[in-house]
RNA sequence: CGCGGAGUAGAGCAGCCUGGUAGCUCGUCGGGCUCAUAACCCGGAGGUCAUGAGGUUCAAAUCCCAUCUCCGCAA
């Protein structure tokens, strides 16, 4: 069977790759790796390939990265290729209808959610900034609308409660990876499941807006720490700390819930109530009577470091304060 | 050439402006105290100060030039 499989960044890699590891297993033919059209990014603007881009040179796969699907272009390169089945992950463009029913076996997606919750952009980090326990990834028919299809299969991940983003999405990949193993084979074999979506019960999972970066400590310790996880290890959520009454743009990679019986009734919000650098832990007083430890900063132009380092570094002490 | 920060001991930093002994908080190693300890006391090891047989100087971590690397912003 053909495929042709599109996607742009790392969860989506971790499909292609799943998909060429087992081509021979399931006599799968990889026709095509459609990605993102490389972009001026970064420090410099230099041109960053998508991962699944990279990955698919090394391996031999062809690249195409159209500036838009919508045109007769892609709609001519679809005709040569001719897949029976598309695969996609995290492409990043919504597909026209005539894309859409073009392939014999349908366009189907990895979507990392339960559907129909957290449709969208940003399904792994919303769940974990809701504070969800359990997550897990979607594959469905495309439709028209945005993740609306119908669901074919579903898998469970379990979110740990110290747990990053950057952790859950490796493992969210990975899983999403072996879930598509299993229902390729199914479509193709016509024992695929088709399961209408509840639209009723849907929520959306927008992109991440750099407003949602910073850290307001009215808010309880809980919500923060979700928030800090769920940005880490990018975007990172971001603060200012007054040491000695000196503004410090910083980052917090890392939390952990603080300890709620030693708070400090009269303290604002984002004070620094006490440090221990061995412990690795800033201890900051949160809303609602709540404390958060941070556990791994990045000072403006620095990398990652654990909280105790930077308070070695920096002196920082109690009495310092963050906030904006 | 988008803007800016930074490279000093295993980690995080100071010193640079106003050149002249390599400093701080830890870690590490050895010893001591203690029922005990992540606590405390004493002692030690560990650094071509990113690179350049560069420039200036009697003398460069420090001033000047070039290169490399890392990072933040902006996209």
């Amino acid at each position: 069977m053909k495929i042709l499989f599109m996607g742009t960044p790392e969860f989506a890699r971790e499909q292609l790759s799943a998909l060429w590891e087992n081509r021979e297993t399931y006599g799968w033919e990889i026709v095509g790796a459609v990605s993102q059209p490389d972009k001026p990014k970064g420090r410099g603007y230099k041109m960053i390939p998508t991962p699944v881009k990279t990955y698919a040179q090394s391996v031999g796969i062809a690249v195409y990265q159209p500036e838009r699907v919508k045109d007769e272009a892609f709609l001519a390169l679809l005709a040569e290729l001719d897949p029976a089945l598309i695969v996609v992950a995290a492409y990043g463009k919504m597909l026209p209808e005539a894309v859409l029913a073009y392939p014999k076996y349908g366009c189907i997606n990895v979507h990392g959610s339960l559907l129909p919750a957290y449709r969208g952009a940003a399904p792994i980090q919303r769940a974990m900034m809701d504070g969800m326990r359990v997550t897990g990834n979607t594959i469905q028919y495309m439709a028209k609308g945005m993740d609306t299809g119908d669901i074919i299969s579903c898998d469970r991940v379990e979110i740990g409660e110290n747990e990053d983003f950057g952790s859950l999405y490796d493992r969210m990949g990975k899983s999403g990876a072996k879930l598509l193993l299993k229902t390729i084979p199914a479509i193709e074999n016509g024992t695929a499941c088709r399961t209408a979506q509840d639209d009723a019960c849907a929520t959306i999972a927008p992109k991440i807006e750099k407003a949602e970066c910073a850290l307001d400590f009215s808010l309880p310790a809980e919500a923060l720490h979700n928030r800090i996880r769920a940005l880490s290890p990018a975007p990172l959520a971001y603060t200012t700390l007054y040491h000695q009454g000196t503004p410090m743009r910083i980052k917090i990679a890392a939390s952990v819930m603080g300890d709620t019986a030693d708070t400090d009734a009269s303290a604002v919000c984002g004070t620094v109530l006490s440090l221990d650098a061995k412990k690795n832990e800033i201890r900051v007083q949160c809303g609602n009577g709540s404390t958060l430890c941070m556990t791994a900063v990045v000072p403006e132009g620095k990398g990652r470091m654990h909280a105790g380092d930077f308070i070695r570094g920096r002196k920082i002490a109690p009495g310092d304060w963050f906030g904006d």
